[in-house]
DNA sequence: AATATAAGGTGTATTTTTTACACTAAGCAA
DNA sequence: TTGCTTAGTGTAAAAAATACACCTTATATT
């Protein structure tokens, strides 16, 4: 790795999971200098034949084994001074993934000792200016969660009323009334309701729904919003 | 001028000006190729001691002679083939301007024949994947008027309701109710009533107004919201 | 001075959306 | 059978959004 870099540039990827009523992200534990053992986002420098989501896609691929996940591009990080060996750019995007909660990571690249998944309210400092990343990253599906539903691709693909609630409630960080959730998310009529119900729960169990693209595509011109 | 670049990369700048009620951007005529003759979005290299940020403020002054303004970073853009000189990545910017009406605009840089606003009703196709870029851009500020008040940014520091809501009519493309938009408006209480009128109009003078930062800074935790 | 012109400025009733709030039902476990 | 735990449901009140039309005021014209 050179001494000093020139105008280089990177893809840093904030990873979600939802996993145990738990909103968490991937990061790593830096095996390389600089900031060795600090915990980071995931991200690697940018090949130069390659586009940023192209990039994007391959540090997801080597951070999860995932592929063809969306991913959002939400800001670019060029200040001075952000990186101690030289000048780097910093594509950031952010995806939202599945967790069947089984499900083991492994990181590919040989940059990383460890990933781990850490609760989004207990991220430590990070390396370079990483945290900054975080926290705009997390501020953005905050905000966007409340007009999209990007909400389901953390979820099972079936999923309870009230599981969709707890998602809801950790990324807006509020509680919300149970009647007005499901009155007003049923009424956006993007759900379908399946004939099957929760199983291995010692209580009665939930009906289980699926979110309908169909249904989102026709319906969705509203936008969503919780505020209590 | 190299015959192919490695890992470059620029910004692109849309700026918004208000004349005469049409909401315009600032275009220049290409004069060195690729696409000379071509208009195309103000923006150049970025130097590799210079922050993402400086460099949109530096292309800002060299297109208006303003220094100074509030640009916000919205995308970047980074797909292969978008430059066909190799591989460049695109930081883009936008940025509201107060235009007084008769000041000229006089671009430094030489690599513009001329600078010109258009009516965003009438933008030609532009070099690269301006277009694209420009579509995007907007896209941005009319989802952002409806819940920050940008829009002030790009009226004379006294303005009339009226002009408000065109300003709002032209950006969001759609008629507003007129009691309807005042009553909402007054109710943030973000604008200070002036003691003063317009002058130089054949018929009855509107009372003038001033966005009121401190208000602004008190009042602003709702969201704006214009649906008709 | 009278009149015409053009935009300024205002209120209310209706509908829709949001909010607040508490009990019964179902399933499992002991 | 009883207890425990979560599922699931409705209504009334408040707030916000919408639809809608006329009088006022300043200037220009005759």
């Amino acid at each position: 790795m050179p001494a000093h870099f020139d105008s280089v540039f990177t893809v840093d990827c904030i990873i979600f999971g939802f996993d145990e009523g738990e909103l968490k992200i991937l990061l790593i534990e830096r095996n390389e200098a600089p900031f060795k053992g600090w915990f980071a986002l995931p991200g690697y420098f940018v090949e130069n034949t390659e586009a940023i989501e192209t990039a994007a896609q391959r540090i997801l691929y080597e951070s999860t084994g995932l592929k063809g996940i969306y991913m959002e591009q939400f800001y670019t990080f060029g200040a001075l001074g952000r990186h101690p060996q030289g000048r780097v750019i910093t594509v950031a995007y952010y995806a939202m993934i599945r967790l069947t909660g089984q499900k083991d990571v492994k990181p590919v690249s040989d940059f990383a000792k460890q990933a781990v998944w850490v609760n989004v309210k207990d991220i430590p400092e990070l390396a370079f200016d990483h945290s900054r990343i975080f926290r705009k990253g997390f501020e953005k599906i905050r905000n966007k969660i409340s007009y999209q539903p990007i909400a389901f691709e953390l979820l099972p693909e079936k999923f309870t009323l009230t599981q969709l609630q707890n998602l809801y409630e950790v990324i807006l960080n509020k509680k919300l009334d149970k009647r007005n959730f499901r009155k007003k998310m049923l009424s956006y009529d993007i759900l379908k309701e399946l004939d099957e119900k929760q199983k291995g729960v010692s209580y009665r169990a939930a009906k289980l729904y699926k979110f309908d693209k169909r249904k989102f595509a026709k319906n969705f011109h509203k936008e969503l919003s919780f505020s209590k």
